[in-house]
DNA sequence: TTGACTTTACTGCATCGTGCAGTATATGGT
DNA sequence: ACCATATACTGCACGATGCAGTAAAGTCAA
């Protein structure tokens, strides 16, 4: 039987069709490039390209280097075929595991410092992001893009990841300011500010974005 | 050997804390109040109580109704100490996954038609979630939170979630008007616009959040 | 030039998590 | 009385991850 298109299939595949790669380097590719949209683990990565080969959508050949061997793959006809017919199908729902706001969620198991610390983790992380983003555009800027035919899409990309990011940084300092008035996690209930604030967001507005 | 604790055990476990819940009932709450933060099959939330009750961080019994008999599960002190341990471990960094934009990404595969219904589909996601969590915000005007004591928790959680969808909504409708101006998918490369918009981006600017 | 450390370049395996099919009772409406 | 829908799960196949293991190539310093 031939395996099953997964959306990381495609997503491979999609790679694939800019350039041959080498398995090691498809890992690394999805690290830079993919990671915010589609984040897959290296694993998943070495097995996928083999996959493509079993279905006809790709094909393999091992390059010597001395007494080392590295597998390439690149992209068949058929492939590119998949690839359109891709393009045609329904989108999965997005899906976002953001374990800072589960622990803000059941804060009231642990002090104010345990709290501050998970946001200060989710702030270094993204801030990792953004910064990675912005240097990226920089580059675009200075040396260009890798694959400049498909500098629009890129750059249309990133300003959703450096938007979002934004959005995060700033409702962490709101948060911050927020938790600042709490003298514990415990049973505040609907407070004065709660209350205001629960009345902004019943009328779609947030202190933030408005 | 006694099951590993994850994420989505502690989950669980300070869902537990709450008041006792059968494993049906855990499914639809994780469906209702974690899903933004911590989407999880209910697959899994059927197991997760079984190895908490291994663990010794919860005691189940049978409650029998007419023919029909479903599980509880009962909180331990056990447990109450596990869950204030788990405030003080490392947050896991966030993981988001957007077909979406992967398909924006890859959009010269296709046409303007499946690019504009790749951010159709997302908008309509984006859009029920949003939507749901305003009407939660309004019903704790109204009838109250279910745990009141917990309601500062909650409603900076649903300040985060209002923001983020706001953000992205937003995001949307640039990027239809950045579309608008392309006659196709393919091969546009640096234009005029997507330069203007990476020198902005470049420098920490975007065109929507400031 | 030898040794230590990092990077390249993977594979196998155990385990985690998801989707789906299947089973069976209860409930509300026509 | 019948049908749809909600309740209340379990088993199983398979997708995805993490980790350990293997091994060659590059790199820098004593």
């Amino acid at each position: 039987m031939a395996p099953k298109m997964t959306t990381s299939s495609y997503a491979v595949l999609a790679l694939l069709d800019l350039k041959p790669w080498t398995g090691y380097e498809l890992t690394q590719q999805a690290q830079r490039s993919l990671r915010y949209a589609w984040p897959k683990s290296a694993r998943l990565l070495y097995s996928e390209p083999k996959k493509l080969v079993e279905r006809g959508y790709a094909t393999t050949y091992k390059e010597q280097s001395g007494n080392r061997s590295r597998n390439v793959y690149e992209i068949t006809s058929e492939g590119r075929i998949a690839l359109e017919e891709w393009t045609e199908t329904r989108t999965q729902p997005p899906r976002m595991e953001l374990e800072a706001l589960l622990r803000l969620l059941f804060a009231d198991h642990g002090s104010i410092e345990d709290l501050y610390r998970a946001l200060d983790e989710l702030e270094a992380d993204i801030g990792e992001h953004h910064q990675a983003i912005v240097d990226l555009m920089a580059s675009y800027l200075d040396g260009g893009h890798p694959f400049p035919h498909r500098t629009h899409l890129s750059v249309l990309f990133a300003t959703f990841q450096i938007d979002m990011f934004k959005t995060i940084e700033r409702w962490i300092e709101f948060a911050r300011d927020e938790i600042a008035e709490w003298e514990t996690t415990k049973d505040l209930g609907m407070t004065a500010r709660t209350e205001t604030l629960t009345r902004l967001l019943a009328n779609d507005q947030t202190p933030l974005s408005d």
